[in-house]
DNA sequence: ATGCAACATCGACCGTCATCGATAAAGGAG
DNA sequence: CTCCTTTATCGATGACGGTCGATGTTGCAT
C-alpha cells in the first residue's frame, strides 16, 4: 500500500460541506477515538519506548480485561492508528503518526484568505 | 507562550499516560465528533459567512428531521465545539475555533523523544 | 387577545457498542 | 507428543445513543 503522504482517510471538516459518505468515514475515525479505554490504551503505547507495546504489558494498567482490551486494540488497528505486528508468541502494536496527523488535518481552520493571497494569480 | 494558551480542555494522548478522568473527558468531546449527521452540521456552518448559521438554514441541507438537528446541536454546544446566540425568533449557531484547536493539541506529536531520553533518569 | 413560525424537549423505538467469561487458535518449552 | 502462555473470537447482556412524531415554549405579527 501506498503509505507515504499523509493518508487518503480525512476529508476536512472546515474547508467544504461535507458528503454523507465523507462525514461517514470521519466519523468511524473520531468513533474509534470516542471511548476513554481506548485512548488510554493509545496514551500507554505512545509512552512506550518506539511507540510500541506488547499487549501483554497493556491488560493491567489499563484496568481491562484482555477480551475487552484485545478488542480495543482490533478497532484502534482497524482504524488505521495503529499497527499489528506478531512477533513470536507477543503481539506488538505500534501507533501509525501519519493517522494521527490526518486526523488533526481534518479539524484543521479553513485554508480561505492565505490560499488566495499565495495564489495571486486570479484578477 | 503561544502554547499553552490554548484551553483547559484536552490533555494530550500522546504526552504522557491518561488518567481515567482525563480520558473519560477528552473521550466525550471525540463522542461528539463521531456522528456523521453532526460533521456534516459543523462543515455546513463553516461554510456560511461568520462561520454561523441559522437552525432553519441546517435542516433542510442535513436531511434530517429538525428535533434530530436540534439534539445535534445541542450535543455539540454542550461539548463546546459550538456557541449558541439568540436573535429574535432565530437561533444561530457559530463555531467555537479555540475549541477545536485545543482537539487537534490533544492529538499533537509527542513534545520531543530527545528531550526525554536527554533528562536521563526517570521512570 | 389569536395565530403563526422557529426551536427545544419529551417519549419511545431500535440499532450499536462496551464489557466480560468461556473457549478457540497459535506458538514456545520440555 | 503434552502442557502452558499469549492473543483472538464467540456469545450474552446491559447500557448508551440516533432518530422521529408529538408536544411544549418562545417571540413576532396582526
Amino acid at each position: 500500500m501506498a503509505t507515504a503522504k499523509i493518508s487518503p482517510c480525512c476529508s476536512p471538516v472546515l474547508h467544504a460541506r461535507l458528503g454523507k459518505d465523507d462525514a461517514a468515514e470521519l466519523a468511524t475515525t473520531f468513533r474509534a477515538l470516542a471511548d476513554p479505554g481506548r485512548l488510554r490504551l493509545l496514551s500507554f503505547i505512545a509512552a512506550q519506548p518506539g511507540a510500541e507495546a506488547c499487549v501483554c504489558y497493556l491488560t493491567g494498567p489499563s484496568g481491562l480485561s484482555q477480551p475487552t482490551v484485545s478488542h480495543h486494540l482490533k478497532v484502534l488497528n482497524d482504524a488505521g492508528l495503529l499497527e499489528r505486528e506478531k512477533r513470536g508468541t507477543w503481539v506488538y502494536y505500534r501507533i501509525v503518526p501519519a493517522r494521527l496527523e490526518a486526523v488533526r488535518e481534518a479539524l484543521a481552520p479553513v485554508p480561505s484568505e492565505k490560499k488566495r493571497v499565495a495564489r495571486g494569480h486570479e484578477r
